[in-house]
RNA sequence: GGGGGCGUAGCUCAAUUGGUUAGAGUGCCGGCCUGUCACGCCGGAGGUUACGGGUUCGAUUCCCGCCGCCCUCGCCA
């Protein structure tokens, strides 16, 4: 045995124990005749003491040792005089007075200094990623990650499901994101891919009968990064049996409070300056919202509902009567929303105005209304209008009343309004303009937890350009009303030519009524971030064979890219559904960090690299020939 | 693929309009110091200014290219 406790574990109760620790070498202060040692492991410092007139041999020993060399020390416990603590560390009490000493290992000069806060380019982190992953933070970043882990293990073996493994070989999916390829040796020009997610291979599972599956499932997306995205990354991946979204959604309101508990109880975590160790129980069941609902108030399907009273309003049906003629043109067949923004009439510059102008053209739209509501008042018989503003002038005052009765706005307040044609630009602006405005009004408190269900998403989105309907969340989510799917499906096979929607509306369905149909769909949203998303899923191949009727995907292309899933649920697949939760993007919510990188052991750069072993990189020209791949000569 | 920012000592950053020996803090190495704990004091080493080209008497500085990092739009559930 090299050690009888950690370094940061000794405390005063050990105080006369002859103790044995390893550890680095954190830093060395020198005295003369004196030479103290702080030696760093996981779990803490401790002061090692060396006194020349005690034992010169081994005081001469301590002089020779340097930061990051590794060193295992024996020696007495001792207790320090009191003037000599040190309130700052954990350890402060106490100290090794050091007998033997053995150097394990020397060690180069490190790249980074391993300290709590440091300024370090990410490329230097990254590149020298084992020295970085030594600092007291990265290590309680992943101690965490794996209590997280750990707390959903327990609470789903508790609830009966079987982790199981899923093929990292897995077959390309023309759906979706990009695949990363792997070729074949034995069969050369064919290849595997990598899973975007074990979605299918959690539904054969379920069709298998395991009844309840989880899996800590790696997951490959060949696209470009961001600061929240990494080529490969982690979910929490669920699928059960028998069950409906309720089932589903209980389930995530034990797993979730469990491990958020997990962190908060955990000692290893007790100095740790995390959000989620300030956000109070977490408690069940969680708020929830229909996607109408989100859309309407906050033009996002991932509210952040920390600033859940900055509502916006949908003027549309104002600005057809408006006399200001971009908001009336925009109405007629798009969208008007407004915010209002309470108290906020001189929060912004004219410059800031202009920057949050200029934001909302980027987004495509023509420009952004700014008002600011004074009091309304009478002067003789002409009685003026309360809003102030450069379009303040295009609108008669009664509209102004009106606009402001609407908003419930008061004097003092600022109004937004974005008005255009395509509501998606509209939902753009109020969505980035509410998010700006929730900030100066300081109600992103990142310690503050707002939870919330989005539930009812529309089965169908419709793309006009195209003329054709898409599964809004994946083509496997069963709608609500299976009913009318059924009659939508039947009504477009009969009639023969034209797009989908043309048959419905020539067979008396109206758009409305096919966007009107609901999923099963279940997305968990943490202040504005999706944290995990679900559905229930068509478990008859008819109902399957419907929706795919109706986005347009023909049997043959089913056949092919689905088929062995279809081929399953012809075998008697129970109904079924589930739920998949990104590890990191949880992560970075709990510990308030902005890059993904932070939350990872071993992260790829954002072009995709790992600049520690450097890879990607070439492979030897034998091998490709062996592959049956042949390189085109570089540019 | 598009846009923006960055690249100078191990690390974090300076360097006037383009000007002669590229500096500081920290780390590192050595010395001194008996209670330090981000110890203190003294001394020292350390540079292909990412890389390649161009303009110029002269380039860290200006121009072009290229590589890398970070952010972002597209893309991505």
């Amino acid at each position: 045995m090299k050690r009888t406790q950690r370094c940061g574990e000794l405390r005063k109760e050990h105080v006369g124990q002859t103790v044995t620790v390893c550890g680095w070498v954190d830093t060395k202060r020198e005295m003369g005749h004196l030479v103290f040692i702080d030696l760093r492991d996981i779990a803490g410092k401790v002061q090692l003491a060396f006194d020349v007139e005690k034992r010169p041999e081994i005081h001469a020993a301590a002089k020779n040792l340097h930061g990051e060399y590794v060193v295992q020390a024996t020696g007495t416990l001792r207790a320090r005089d009191p003037k000599n603590v040190n309130a700052k560390l954990a350890t402060g009490e106490i100290e090794i007075d050091v007998a033997a000493l053995e150097v394990l290992n020397t060690a180069k000069t490190p790249a980074i200094e391993v300290r709590d806060e440091i300024k370090t380019d990410p490329e230097i982190r990254l590149k020298h990623r084992f020295i970085d992953l030594r600092r007291r933070p990265m290590q309680r970043i992943l101690q965490a990650r794996a209590a997280m882990i750990r707390s959903m293990r327990a609470t789903l073996d508790a609830e009966q499901f079987t982790e199981i493994e899923t093929p990292i070989l897995y077959k390309r999916t023309p759906e979706g994101a990009r695949d990363f390829i792997v070729p074949s040796r034995a069969y050369p020009g064919q290849f595997y891919a990598l899973p975007q997610s074990p979605q299918l291979f959690k539904q054969l599972c379920m069709v298998a009968g395991l009844d309840r599956y989880y899996q800590i499932a790696r997951c490959f997306r060949d696209e470009d990064k961001r600061a929240d995205r990494q080529p490969e990354f982690t979910q929490l991946d669920i699928e059960m049996s028998f069950n409906d979204r309720e089932d589903v959604m209980a389930l995530l309101e034990k797993v979730v409070p469990n491990f958020v508990r997990a962190l908060q109880q955990d000692p290893t975590f007790k100095d740790c300056d995390w959000p989620v160790l300030k956000c109070g129980e977490v408690k069940a069941p969680f708020e929830r919202m229909t996607y109408e609902t989100a859309m309407r108030d906050y033009s996002i399907d991932r509210p952040d509902l920390r600033s859940r009273d900055l509502r916006l309003t949908e003027l549309t049906a104002w600005a057809k009567g408006c006399s200001f003629n971009a908001f009336k043109g925009a109405a007629e067949n798009g969208l008007v929303k407004a915010l209002r923004c309470p108290g906020m009439a001189e929060a912004f510059s004219r410059g800031q105005i202009g920057n949050l102008e200029r934001d909302a053209k980027g987004m495509g739209a023509s420009g952004l209304a700014s008002l600011t509501v004074g009091a309304p008042v009478s002067v003789g018989a002409t009685y003026m209008s309360p809003l102030q503003g450069a379009i303040a002038k295009f609108i008669p005052a009664g509209e102004q009343d009106a606009l402001v009765k609407a908003c419930k706005a008061q004097p003092g307040d600022l109004i937004f309004i974005c008005a255009h044609a395509k509501e998606k630009v509209v939902h753009a602006v109020m969505h980035n303009l509410r998010t700006v405005v929730a900030q100066k009004l300081n109600l992103l408190d990142p310690s503050k937890f707002a939870l919330t269900w989005i539930i009812d998403f529309p089965l169908f989105e419709y793309k006009e350009e195209e003329e054709k309907l898409y599964a809004s969340h994946h083509p496997f989510t069963l709608a609500q009303d299976m009913e009318l799917v059924r009659k939508l499906a039947e009504a477009a096979r009969k009639s023969g030519d034209g797009s989908v929607i043309s048959r419905l509306k020539a067979a008396g369905f109206s758009l409305a009524q096919v966007l009107g149909i609901r999923n099963n769909q279940y997305d968990l949203v943490l202040n504005g971030t999706e944290i995990a998303g679900g559905s229930i899923r068509m478990h008859r191949t008819d109902w399957q064979e419907d929706v795919f009727e109706l986005v347009g995907i023909s049997k043959e292309e089913a056949e092919k890219k689905f088929g062995f899933l279809m081929n399953a649920l012809a075998h008697g697949a129970p109904p079924h559904g589930g739920v998949a939760m990104g590890i990191e993007r949880n992560l970075m919510c709990y510990f308030g960090l902005e890059n993904i990188q932070e939350v990872m052991a071993f992260p790829k750069s954002a072009t995709g690299r790992d600049l520690m072993i450097d890879t990607p990189n070439e492979v030897e020209p034998k091998l490709l020939k062996e592959l049956g791949i042949e390189m085109t000569p570089p540019k």
